[in-house]
RNA sequence: GCGCCUGUAGCUCAGUUGGAUAGAGCAUCGGAUUUCUAAUCCGAGGGUCGCAGGUUCGAAUCCUGCCAGGCGUACCA
């Protein structure tokens, strides 16, 4: 509705403007392109615009006048025009307030109802393919509270964009190789010797959590026994089989997470199929990497990262960069045109290199675009919760669902930008009350189930055709004033894609769900007068199709009851 | 030292490309249910937008400099 809406108030001010220096009214100026905001205060109208600030120095008239010139014009051209019924001009500032007609707000409403799902949906992707990495943990614990953070908002994201128009696939870039392996391999063998008896030192390095107790105890012999094969093998054999084991708890761990990943890279994969080998010949090859002290070296300092970075360790090992820059240039021989990265904020400082990285291939490192999200800290109510992971106290994702629920544990990482430090109180999350955002959201969504039951039931009818309902008794400034935020949610789904600010969408759905609160609490909707009644149920009902849609695109449930 | 993020009501935070009297929830206080779910609604109080300059019709928003907090600054990942 609104792109129609603001089309139409540019011609209408433009030609306003053309007929005020026909008439010598203002001197002729161009119009600049249009500013649109949708006023706080109602009485400010539907939408305003600032064109009568923009032309005051072209003009050299005050905002105030130029907008009284303009709105004069235009009030004499609106007979006969459905869309816009009245405009003002702000005497102070220069605002020129727009009020759009009603039967141009109703209009809107069914074309919602007449939506067979996807009203929320925008064409701004043109089915452009992007490739959204995140959360790609280690498999060597269960997934953290930041791992479900990262999980949360990417998958969100990845929703938004496909509601927008992008084709996206969720990928999860397992780095099942290097020290942390060994580590891990250790650590459970270790542990191992320990429940056969051994008293051992464990090391302060390795992984202390209890799970790695419980891999030891779990882990069949290899079959050469124990003892069969050296101590390295034996390490080895431990590391693979616990990050095997692992991949499938975190596997599990995301599904109940309502996250699906579409595509799972090994490291390991990515190495053994000689991905990094080509990468390291080819930085060598166009002069960007060297030999010194025994390693060899990245030139990321030419490509804007302050100093150089090891590919290959003294040892001959391979540092984890090399493998993942081998691994992100894969990802643009792919026919992505936009590549999504998911990182903790201990991560930034790798930013500069691996897009250096990029930029020494010839590729656009613009294509790749790092978004960091920043951690979250637990409450128990005013209590912090520890998150020591050296101790292996740490609270897992696992625990948060289990004390929350998915719909709870989704909505609150959600909720804040991504740029602030999150602050997740699990007891509110868990209170049935009305300070939990997300109940409020869900009540008001089976609340207007609630209606529909009350009213088959009472009128002994079923729900109308909502799509065919006259909709014109809706003249409530509180209902038109629903339907204008209806309205709104394409824009907001489509902004909060393009923006990756994911938490415009729990902010719109708290928004909605208040008007609604606000205005089932003034209005019946089910009363005697048929016509009002029925038109206020197709409102409902279209208030209660976008909640589901907002819903669904966290990943939250839309409860028929509560 | 340098880099990234943050600083807005007692608390947790919104605040689109600079726009009208800076908003919401919680907390506090006061109200609302013979009527479609009170997990709801209505109202009140509460602010030097970290500080100081600058840019302009106009700054929480942009620029510069400070202050405070978090994170990073590995031949770790």
């Amino acid at each position: 509705m609104y792109p129609a809406v603001k089309a139409e108030i540019a011609e209408l001010i433009s030609s306003a403007l053309a007929e005020a220096a026909d008439r010598g009214l203002l001197p002729a100026a161009e119009l600049p392109p249009l500013e649109f905001q949708i006023p706080r205060e109602a009485g400010h109208g539907d939408l305003a615009t600032n064109a009568a600030m923009l032309l005051a120095g072209r003009v050299r008239r005050p905002p105030a006048e130029i907008a009284g010139v303009i709105s004069e014009l235009i009030g004499e051209r609106l007979s006969g025009r459905d869309m816009i019924s009245r405009v003002e001009a702000d005497p102070r500032r220069g605002f020129l307030n727009f009020f759009i007609a009603p039967s141009a707000v109703q209009a809107g409403l069914v074309r919602l109802l007449a939506s067979s799902g996807g009203f929320g949906n925008t064409a701004a992707g043109g089915s452009r393919k992007v490739l959204l990495e995140f959360v790609s943990a280690n498999p060597t614990g269960p997934l953290t509270v930041a791992h479900g953070r990262q999980a949360a908002v990417g998958d969100v994201l990845a929703n938004l964009l496909t509601a927008a128009g992008f084709e996206v696939c969720r990928e999860y870039y397992l780095n099942d190789r290097g020290r942390q392996m060994k580590i891990l391999g250790r650590s459970v063998y270790l542990r191992r010797r320990e429940l056969a008896g051994e008293e051992i030192d464990f090391p302060a390095d390795h992984y202390q959590g209890e799970y790695i107790r419980s891999l030891a105890r779990r882990i069949p012999d290899p079959e050469e026994g124990w003892t069969g094969i050296g101590e390295e093998e034996v390490v080895e054999y431990c590391g693979d089989w616990a990050s095997a084991s692992l991949l499938e708890m975190i596997r599990g761990e995301l599904k109940d997470f309502g996250v699906a990943i579409d595509s799972w890279v090994s490291e390991k994969e990515v190495v053994a199929s000689g991905g990094v080998k080509e990468a390291l010949a080819e930085l060598s090859a166009r002069g960007h990497s060297y030999e010194k002290d025994g390693a060899l070296w990245f030139k990321s300092s030419d490509f804007g990262d302050e100093k150089d970075r090891v590919l290959r360790k003294s040892s001959g090992e391979l540092t984890y960069l090399s493998s993942d820059i081998a691994y992100h240039r894969g990802k643009y021989g792919r026919g992505f045109s936009s590549l999504i990265d998911f990182w903790g904020p201990d991560h930034h400082g790798y930013i500069a290199r691996l897009k250096g990285s990029m930029a020494a291939f010839g590729l656009d490192p613009e294509i790749l675009e790092v978004v960091i999200v920043q951690l979250s800290t637990l409450y128990e109510g005013k209590q912090k919760l520890s998150m020591s992971t050296r101790l292996g106290e740490f609270i897992s994702l696992r625990q948060v669902l289990d004390k929350v629920g998915k719909d709870a544990a989704r909505y609150f990482f959600v909720r804040r930008r991504k740029e602030s430090h999150l602050d997740f109180d699990l007891e509110l999350a868990r209170k049935q009350t009305n300070d939990n955002p997300v109940y409020y959201v869900q009540y008001a969504h089976a609340r207007i189930n609630s209606i529909f039951k009350k009213f088959q039931e009472s009128a002994g009818e079923d729900l109308p055709d909502f799509a065919a309902v006259d909709l014109a008794p809706l003249t409530e400034p509180g209902e038109l004033e629903l339907v204008r935020k209806l309205m709104l949610f394409p824009e907001q789904v489509e902004s909060a894609a393009l923006g990756r600010n994911c938490h415009l969408i729990p902010a719109y759905l708290e928004e909605l769900a208040a008007l609604f609160h606000g205005y089932y609490s003034a209005n019946r909707v089910i009363s005697e007068d048929r016509k009002l009644t029925a038109a206020r149920l197709a409102l409902s009902r279209g208030v209660q199709m976008v909640l589901a849609e907002g819903l669904c695109l966290l990943g939250v449930t839309a409860p028929e009851s509560m």
